[in-house]
DNA sequence: TCTATTTAATTAACATGTTAAATATCATCA
DNA sequence: TGATGATATTTAACATGTTAATTAAATAGA
């Protein structure tokens, strides 16, 4: 049988139904399926298609920055810029004045097939705007935002 | 040099700065720093921990069940289960009624194992409230369940 | 009963997550 | 300079994430 909310408050654990990184990875699921759906056309995976996203914002980046603003472990992206450039949608090239430092940029075959999804993934962007309504989703992430610079 | 905002605007794609998934990733990475510290010392992951804790809220669970509840994919949870099951601290058997059912149950030793941290574990959980505030914390854990549920 | 279908879980294959160690380059200062 | 320490990135090793295929058992229907 189940323990009895007594025997539970004597162990001290927060019940797992009110657990902040399991709803956290839930919320991440939810929102990413349908993402994922439009990716596997694409042969891109979501952090892939993230690393794209990013640097099509700069002209280029340095790999720590990359690494800060798409939210991965710089291990994790070495692979994953490393796959990119066999695909020939990044380059990367070494900083002239630090020769430690990576420069990656999108090259114009990764600008393009960002173009080519851009409609859809805008599409989806607006329904999950309107399925949690504008007000609660700028709330959810101002909550996060506080959450994560605490 | 970075594209200005005109330009962002015609690829119709929103500032990744203001992306949910990032933002999500960026949270739980924040609200486990500490959690993976504490499970440093037990040579448990994260997930394990999970798998742990929601095991020992029910005298057993089968696999799917537990999978839902603790936001694993079945792959995975096999072979979490499966290293559990080797550290002594689970147990798993085939359900009589349904044999394609698996049961898993947390054992003594798993329990002994939750309770020498849930010391530890309690005082985190109240500092992330402290930080946040209880208030924003009840906030934040119901747009979650909303977005999820949706 | 027997086959076809469905369901639960595992296995397989490859990508990413995670931590520690290694490598290469830069910066400092004797 | 040249040894020393610091920094940026990569490699290595193992765990988990992710999707598809497989296996085993239950179920439905002829």
């Amino acid at each position: 049988m189940d323990l009895e909310p007594e025997q539970r408050r004597k162990e001290n654990f927060p019940p797992t139904e009110r657990s902040l990184p399991i709803a956290l990875i839930r919320a991440r699921e939810k929102v990413m399926g349908p993402i994922r759906e439009m990716l596997s056309t694409t042969g891109l995976t979501e952090q892939q298609w993230r690393v794209l996203r990013i640097l099509n914002e700069h002209a280029w980046l340095d790999a720590t920055t990359l690494s800060e603003r798409a939210a991965l472990h710089l291990p994790s992206q070495t692979r994953i810029v490393q796959t990119l450039r066999a695909k020939g949608l990044v380059t990367r090239s070494a900083d002239a004045k630090d020769r430690r430092r990576q420069s990656v940029a999108i090259t114009d075959k990764g600008r393009d097939l960002l173009r080519d999804y851009s409609e859809e993934a805008s599409r989806l962007a607006a329904e999950l705007e309107t399925r949690l309504g504008r007000k609660k989703l700028d709330e959810l992430l101002d909550l996060l935002s506080e959450l994560s610079d605490t």
